[in-house]
DNA sequence: AGCTTGTGCTTGCAAAAAGCAAGTACAATG
DNA sequence: CATTGTACTTGCTTTTTGCAAGCACAAGCT
């Protein structure tokens, strides 16, 4: 470990570029699988999703479940610990949203992540699929 | 760019180990100056510490200014931009502490940043210095 | 049964980034 | 006018990433 602050011990485990693409997709998205995260458009590399599922494993923040009746493939999910990552991200989302150039948040997220923050804590904190996609 | 989303975009800033460590150290301590960032004790490399001090300036998420009496020093501070990332930083740094163990933010800010976060957000924005370091 | 497809990875290799130590140009200091 | 301090830069090695291909197993189809 590299300090005892929070900050550089949360940055450890999350501190990169794709890894909180994956808590988005779990948090906002019905996208739970391995191929789903490929298919995300963001473009990370099969090696790279597969050390990074492990990882967050590993820290307790998803877990990893066989997907009943199909004995290939498992079922990703957030656990507890990452359902509290919701205020980070919607924080983030909203910051990005309104000072980078370009980026964007769908409206009707914005809307509660904005106004209804508590109702949109609440939808999360139930594992409540946000946007639904046709996967 | 990557995609659309605002978080993917924040990433390709803010996310790597190193970035929010800076913007931790300007937006709580009265640290600004790069031999401040050597020796806050995170283990930066130089060259990476001035790869990223660029990146940040770029993204108008810091500034810099000459030395005022110091021909050869740089100050350097967060932009209106990069202290809105303070709610984003206090959630982040409070979901570390609650759920890493051996995490630790001082008590004097868990405090302000649990219960009266208007209070911390007006603190920040005004620049105050919340940790003052002998530097 | 046997062939094909889909799935979650793993492997190999090239490219990019990070880490480390030393160096540099210039300013302030003694 | 030599020494120290400062903000980087450079060169080199190690680690991480990215890309394409491969693999073992499961399910589905004929």
């Amino acid at each position: 470990m590299r300090s005892q602050c929070a900050l550089a011990n949360g940055l450890e485990i999350l501190g990169d570029r794709w890894t909180l693409l994956i808590v988005r997709d779990l948090m906002f998205t019905n996208r739970c699988e391995f191929s789903h995260f490929m298919q995300s458009g963001e473009g990370i590399s099969s090696n790279i999703l597969a050390d990074r599922l492990e990882r967050l494993v590993e820290h307790g923040v998803i877990s990893k479940q066989p997907h009943p009746g199909h004995g290939k493939k498992y079922i990703y999910r957030l656990t507890d610990v990452g359902l509290k990552l919701a205020p980070t991200v919607i924080e983030f989302s909203l910051w990005a949203a309104e000072n980078i150039e370009g980026a964007f948040v769908p409206p009707s997220l914005v809307e509660l992540m904005q106004g209804g923050r508590e109702k949109l804590l609440g939808l999360i904190y139930q594992r409540q699929t946000l946007i639904h996609l046709d996967l």
